[in-house]
DNA sequence: GATGAATGAGACTTCATTCAT
DNA sequence: CATGAATGAAGTCTCATTCAT
């Protein structure tokens, strides 16, 4: 039990140190902040960030789990609504509502590094966007084509929905002041397109 | 005269390394690759690298005018269809086809670095993703909008359209094989997306 | 009281790559001196200089306080002895002393770099010679002047006093083999020159 | 003929570089500048510097020599008058006038190079010291020690006349303002110095 | 476990010098 | 002779990582 007590504060220490280092990456970017940097910030002696992360690039993957983890938990919250409407609309509004709050720059670092880096963007398919194209490819069958044969480019038409999903959130991400303004009104409106086109009039 | 024969062969060295830095670059990224890797890959001495650039930032900022250049030739080669909906297409394959050959590794060191540099990412709005939407504007007008009073989200529904084309362009860069493979269908796929949904029967 | 140690320990190191840095400057002279040089004369690792300045020129400046430490220490031990003479001999002979030992390279490193740097030499003259001129005026007015009212020109004679003893140093530190042999004389004849001009008969 | 007007071409582009070199180094010091601000500021390209010296230390000896002509220059334009009085009067006054315009820039960067490298410390003392204590040892033997016996600590007392105008002259390019407002006062007033001490009233 | 002094590999950049044109 | 592109040695400084206390 007292081990368990141990565990549990070592956790507690770690994850004061991850979001440290998120807000730090986030603010210099994961190559300009230093370890000193992030130890500052979590208020401890730079030697100590090797107690909970191996080296610089463990912080990062930590970073990596807590945004998968966060996108897991969010998915779970939503739960599963029965209608075919709803579930479309919550689908879509999942990944976006995920970037309020101070998620944007996690989104950054872990893009950027996923740019860049393939065994980063091999970690990001497998854990982010791979069941994002799931969760939308079972979306799509209960919805859209709930009473229809798939078409023979379903699966590129699922790659169509997440990526108006991901270019829409890339976007504000950039900095488009539009989209940082209306970003409630984005969630309805891309479920629009994908019902209607972008012509589709808002009911 | 021997001044524009020296300044040509001093234009086309500099090419020349910039390309090699696209190169290193790509592979490395820009932070873990070395004005060194650059400079042994362009073939010259480590030094020589400031005799055309002023430091590694500007190695930067010229792959990104190299980016910005080569966007613009293509809108301008792609001339202005008269058909509607071939303008419709061409607009979508543009910037979709401007990532076969070695373009995507552009992509990738661009984005990434515009991610978590704003100074980078404002320059990346202003030359190129501004431009992209103020095109898709236009050709939502003069296409779908043609007939139509213009909705008062339409700036929104610019940047759905703006938006499933990096969502998808940037799936493929984190290397979506599906995507790899058949990404000539892509440009014919959006345009039904945006025209009729994704449930939209391919003609 | 662990702390006082640890700072203790500090400053004996930092003591100890200052004292490097100073036989490494007198050797190379500051510019042609590398970090190196003086890590390596110190038995440190290069990088480890960082650890006590901030960078090389807060080496100089290190030296620089030094000096002026140094000169202040002297300047109180040697007291104010009631005689007159006794005083106008030690105020001589303090600046010429100071020389023996290791100091003459201070002088030499100290003295080069503020001749060619403006900040250095307004440093040099707040804190050594503007003393130094003020020592030398209340040498004076409660010694040759100290019956007759101060000349107009009472200022000017004070430059010649501190002059005359900075002129002798620094023909010295220019390694004039006369001066360094019989330095030992050279205090009591220029108290003789300034009491009785150059001609005046030793006593 | 032809091979004087050439080698006369040659030596004035040489003294116009070594003008330039003057300034540059009077403003940067010898070590912050380069060779290529060396050639801007002399308006010819950077390479051409080699063709008149042999490296950027042969610079520095060409200033150097300049110093040690003009020197020469003004102390054979002085003459020698017949008066003892004057005679002393004139020598003091040389060193002290050689400063004024430009030369201050002059003396800076020789002495302060002179200061920490011996082989320049000794050109220093052969080619400018030395002639000037020279001068200072004739001028007593004729002047003040005309009708006695040379002293035993004759030579020390030289260097004290040496050394009053050297620290004068060194006081003054350290920037003190009094010296630069009223130097045309010193001559007179070291030469009062050396006659009568530093009481000596003013005649 | 916590600390932070110490390490040293390695990065960027400068610049004196050379040499083909 | 003049030019300036090219070279590469060398320098300063940073920082991830280690380890004795």
């Amino acid at each position: 039990m007292r081990e368990t007590l141990q565990a549990q504060l070592t956790a507690t220490k770690r994850q004061h140190v991850l979001d440290a280092a998120a807000r730090v990456f986030a603010e210099k970017g994961f190559h300009a902040a230093t370890i000193k940097d992030v130890a500052t910030a979590a208020g401890v002696a730079h030697g100590s960030i090797y107690t909970y992360f191996e080296n610089k690039e463990a912080l990062l993957l930590g970073l990596f789990d807590l945004m998968s983890a966060q996108a897991r938990v969010q998915a779970a919250a939503s739960g599963t609504p029965d209608d075919p409407d709803q579930l479309l609309r919550a689908t879509v509004h999942q990944p976006l509502a995920a970037l309020t709050s101070g998620n944007a720059e996690l989104f950054r670092i872990i893009f950027s590094e996923a740019l860049i880096n393939r065994a980063f963007s091999e970690r990001l398919r497998t854990q982010i966007l791979e069941p994002m194209i799931l969760a939308s490819a079972e979306l799509l069958k209960s919805t859209v084509f709930a009473d229809a044969p798939l078409p023979p480019d379903f699966d590129l038409r699922v790659r169509a929905v997440s990526g108006l999903m991901l270019g829409t959130i890339l976007q504000r991400v950039l900095h488009d002041d539009l989209l940082e303004t209306r970003w409630d009104e984005m969630p309805a409106l891309l479920v629009n397109v994908l019902l209607q086109g972008v012509k589709g009039t808002t009911p």
